[in-house]
DNA sequence: AAAGATATTGACACTGTGTCAACTAAACAA
DNA sequence: TTGTTTAGTTGACACAGTGTCAATATCTTT
């Protein structure tokens, strides 16, 4: 209910601290990656002691998911988009432009997406907060198939939470090589076949 | 030219000492994972001294591509299966066939490749073997699709080697799932699920 | 200015890795 | 058989990184 903003020196200098811990990890681990980047880099390139970084942090990983909570947090946002096409047209138009949404925010977080996917499998807490990204995106994804069979305009022999995880899954793939620079065709055209395969393979028409 | 077979006591000696490092490493990667496990660990369960373990690996990581040397073997033979379908129905049993085959051989050898899965990204050189694995198959799949496309049974409007990646990536996220017992359907219903969708989308008629 | 509260610090204990000089044991030569 | 060479084994050591905590510094209040 009220907000303490409690501004004496001492609360201004340990935020200034903590924010310029956030600043050195989040270059170092842009130079140098996740893994390689140590207490002691981020402690020195901060001007702090080194229990100085465990006063805010509980360690690395804790600094990592501090970074990228907003990114993860606009993920989580975009899953839930209306969805509700009239026709087979329609809804590959609303798809396309969710897929260019989808890649284009990989691209250009890519830095941080970049050590966000590094960490994933290093750390537990950063792995289990992808996954709950995961299985959000493909709850709304059943959940517009789902809409899509019941308006006749998708094939209803297929389950939609398969479908849904099947479509999930080659987003998320094209999505890392968007990250790292690795794909071998434009956004654009990545957006385009995706959207063609699976529109014309799951709606009927 | 000349297969040295050496077998003098101290060669069946070093043999055995490099067997009994391998197994308990496989068994204590499958106990508690490839990262928990500890140097210390193996070399006290094979009954050797901690050096021993560094003269015949150069550390965990070349022990755990030793272990899995056959399974991804099996992986790249695998994508390598002829395929020249006459028709569309004949494509959709090969490609069946195929994911079923894909999928069969990650749940039997589940225990290795969850440990293969830790791996990839915690290793580099586990992850450029899996990478490779990837490459390859990729490589195969986009062959097909080209074969298809020219023999007039798959559209043509899409780019073959960007239709590849994303049927292999769906492919390759299942079966992590099925690697990790977490796939919400049976073996079955995902093959023909992904196979139906695949099939539908790309081939004519 | 003394006391109290809060923020900062680096030395320390701990875990794990990889190396290497010393050691042991088998094979061979005389 | 014994001495020598060669192959295989070993654990102590140096090193790198983590997380903790008692001591210290700094700010606020009385």
């Amino acid at each position: 209910m009220t907000r303490e903003e409690i501004t004496d020196g001492r609360n201004l200098r340990s935020i200034a601290t903590k924010k310029r811990l956030l600043e050195a990890s989040k270059e170092l681990f842009y130079e140098n990656g996740f893994e390689k980047t140590t207490i002691t880099q981020i402690i020195k390139r901060a001007g702090t002691g080194y229990g100085t970084a465990y006063v805010y942090f509980k360690g690395k990983d804790e600094i990592l998911t501090s970074l990228i909570e907003d990114v993860m947090q606009e993920f989580l946002d975009m899953a839930n988009t209306p969805f509700a096409p009239a026709t087979k047209q329609e809804a590959k138009t609303l798809i396309h432009k969710q897929v260019l949404l989808f890649l284009n925010m990989a691209n250009e977080n890519h830095q941080i997406m970049k050590v966000f996917s590094e960490a994933i499998g290093l750390s537990s807490t950063v792995d289990s907060k992808w996954n709950e990204i995961r299985e959000t995106n493909i709850h709304y994804i059943t959940r517009d198939i789902t809409y899509s069979q019941s308006q006749g305009l998708a094939r209803t022999d297929l389950q939609a939470n398969l479908v849904a995880r099947f479509w999930f899954f080659a987003n998320e793939n094209y999505q890392w090589e968007v990250v790292h620079k690795k794909n071998t065709a434009s956004i654009e055209e990545i957006a385009k076949t995706l959207t063609d395969m699976y529109v014309d393979g799951l709606y009927i028409m």
